[in-house]
DNA sequence: CCACGGTGGTAGA
DNA sequence: TCTACCACCGTGG
């Protein structure tokens, strides 16, 4: 009995040789996705079989993260659903998606991008919480004169990256 | 209101 | 290069 779930929100697994990311996907898209826990994997039971148009997305979401991972340019992305941020961090998310692979921003190129230049510091703070990482490329914002900058996922996460892209960071 | 960041620019070692 | 300091802005307590 699938009686009682959150209809609003699926959440599933998808592996790489990278480990095994977790997507969730609300009633508008695509939501969050979730780098590999270093702790263990989940358990999770297979819990009731999602709606298509979930499932459509999601195979989307494979693709697209498959892709990114080998640091190959964009492929089609499922709709993104920004809604749980502020306003300004929706700004800021929207800027990044139109990064494509292989180029960077700085974070003061991506305030003056929104219109609010002295908001430099604050698009750090966005950065940090954009909930799709990879597919919403934070990690392709560095710090001024192509330093490397910081990661909430961990820095090693955004040298790989940016590796795989043929990114060179001074220093 | 205050403190804290995924910053940036300047000044001096 | 690296450190010290300060200006600045959105977020969360």
């Amino acid at each position: 009995m699938q009686s009682e779930q959150i209809e609003t929100t699926w959440e599933l697994p998808i592996e790489t040789s990278e480990g095994v990311f977790l997507a969730r996907y609300s009633k508008a898209g695509l939501c969050r996705l979730e780098f590999p826990s270093k702790a263990g994997a989940k358990p999770r039971a297979a819990g009731p079989t999602p709606p298509l148009h979930i499932q459509c997305w999601h195979e989307l979401t494979v693709r697209a993260l498959t892709r990114a991972l080998a640091g190959q340019p964009a492929a089609e992305l499922p709709p993104l659903d920004f809604s749980a941020g502020s306003q300004f961090q929706r700004q800021v998310w929207q800027v990044l998606t139109g990064i494509g692979a292989g180029q960077t921003r700085s974070y003061a190129e991506v305030a003056r991008a929104i219109g609010n230049p002295k908001a430099l510091r604050a698009v750090g703070g966005a950065c940090g919480a954009n909930p799709i990482p990879v597919l919403v490329p934070c990690h392709r914002v560095l710090a001024a004169h192509q330093r490397l900058g910081g990661f909430s996922g961990g820095l090693g996460w955004k040298r790989t990256l940016l590796a795989r892209e043929g990114i060179r960071i001074s220093e």
